[in-house]
DNA sequence: GCCGGGCAGGTTGTCGACAATCGTACAAGC
DNA sequence: GCTTGTACGATTGTCGACAACCTGCCCGGC
């Protein structure tokens, strides 16, 4: 019934409104940051970012106060500006944060009558971490992980919790890439994100939120166990 | 016992390093916006703006983004800076994420062996409330909610709750303001705080996530009953 | 050998000006 | 009367350059 003259269906080829520099800035370093790229404790010169990406200061600079303002960096003055590097306390508390937004989500989900299409794509996405998994592949594993998660919080529809699970999700990769995790355990990685999925098909709030925390707490561990091997060798 | 020569206690004489201008500015900014100095909707003229700061374009521009990204602001391009304007929905996604930072803060508080200083606190802030409410003063008694929830976040530990909180703290108070609460039962809003803080001191944790829910559902229930008024006037 | 002053290098912080873009008002045409 | 085209005003977006600042190193003096 759709028409293929262009000019039937206007409702969905609007939006040609690029965003501002700084905000593609923004977005371009904190991709760097969680690939990677720079490592923490990287200086970030302001001059040299600045003729990469092919702006000038003045944009960039506004894009690096968003990554200050989100935690993502460290400013000193007239010193530079440093990618910051998470500590164990860090770590703990990102996964704080993250279970209380997660936790809302889920639960601000579950009060939805038609969870359908959300349990589609957290399949989904534990499809892909279930071939990431299989193929080996950590970084692939990682990106799957991270889209259940910012999924299930997207899902929500919650623009604040899903504003805060965006910048929490970056710190997580973070952590992982600092800490280069080698060999995950993914199977309880991967039965967990199951049982979280099927905890909100069903409906079981209450299995979904004991999940939930054990997840993330069992995250801390993993990576606080490898981050501090010679802690309690016993 | 504290010594009057300057030069002998030098552990309390700290960092001179002022804040960047962008910072200054940007708390300048939010708090305009709080004390509803820019009504919602109001637009931002950055060379106004800046002029009135005595500062230039490029700090308030950075101080700008920040605000953007708390969300306090909205940006159009080429048109220009809006204070956001928070509808219902707006409303009752503030109160959901703050209730999900403000339990995470207060589960994490009753993990600590020592509440006391941060009962105190509440405590304190609570007898603001008092005196504000026996004095008719409603500003008064909106600053020092903001302080109750302040301070028990802060007293978490938590960077990053504690971040999240600030932003939704600075919304709340553009949700009051923009409603123009005149009239607010002073009673029940002391008497759950009452409850709040006693839970935090005793312990009890299922009374505290249960009265901290109610206390949020509360206000939106007034803020929007207040708002909507010819809903259903049966 | 040790300490203080001074200098150079590099970085950020700030400013003013130019250019691109958008909204609005007005006039012309159908 | 309604639509369309155009000119204007105002605002933002961007850029380059100058000034202030901090750090580290070197040198002279003790």
């Amino acid at each position: 019934m759709t028409g293929s003259s262009p000019e039937i269906r206007m409702g969905d080829l609007e939006p040609i409104d690029r965003r501002s520099t700084a905000a593609i800035v923004a977005d371009r370093i904190r991709a760097a940051i969680m690939r990677g790229t720079f490592p923490p404790g990287t200086q970030l010169g302001e001059v040299e970012l600045a003729a990469r990406l092919g702006v000038s200061r003045g944009p960039l600079r506004e894009a690096m106060q968003r990554l200050v303002a989100e935690g993502l960096l460290r400013s000193e003055r007239h010193r530079g500006l440093f990618v910051r590097d998470l500590d164990a306390a860090d770590v703990r508390d990102v996964y704080t944060a993250r279970t209380a937004v997660e936790r809302a989500a889920a639960l601000l989900l579950l009060a939805e009558p038609d969870r359908g299409p959300a349990v589609a794509r957290l399949t989904a996405a534990i499809t892909a971490m279930e071939a990431a998994a299989a193929a080996g592949d950590a970084v692939a594993l990682a990106d799957a992980d991270h889209d259940f998660h910012a999924e299930l919080v997207a899902a929500s529809g919650s623009p604040r919790l899903h504003r805060m699970s965006r910048t929490l999700l970056v710190e997580t990769r973070m952590c992982l890439a600092a800490l280069q995790q080698t060999a995950p355990p993914s199977e309880d990685l991967l039965a967990e994100h199951r049982t979280l999925r099927d905890a909100l098909a069903t409906g079981d709030a209450e299995l979904m939120t004991r999940v939930l925390e054990a997840h993330m707490a069992d995250a801390v561990n993993r990576i606080l166990d490898v981050a501090t091997p010679p802690a309690l060798p016993a």
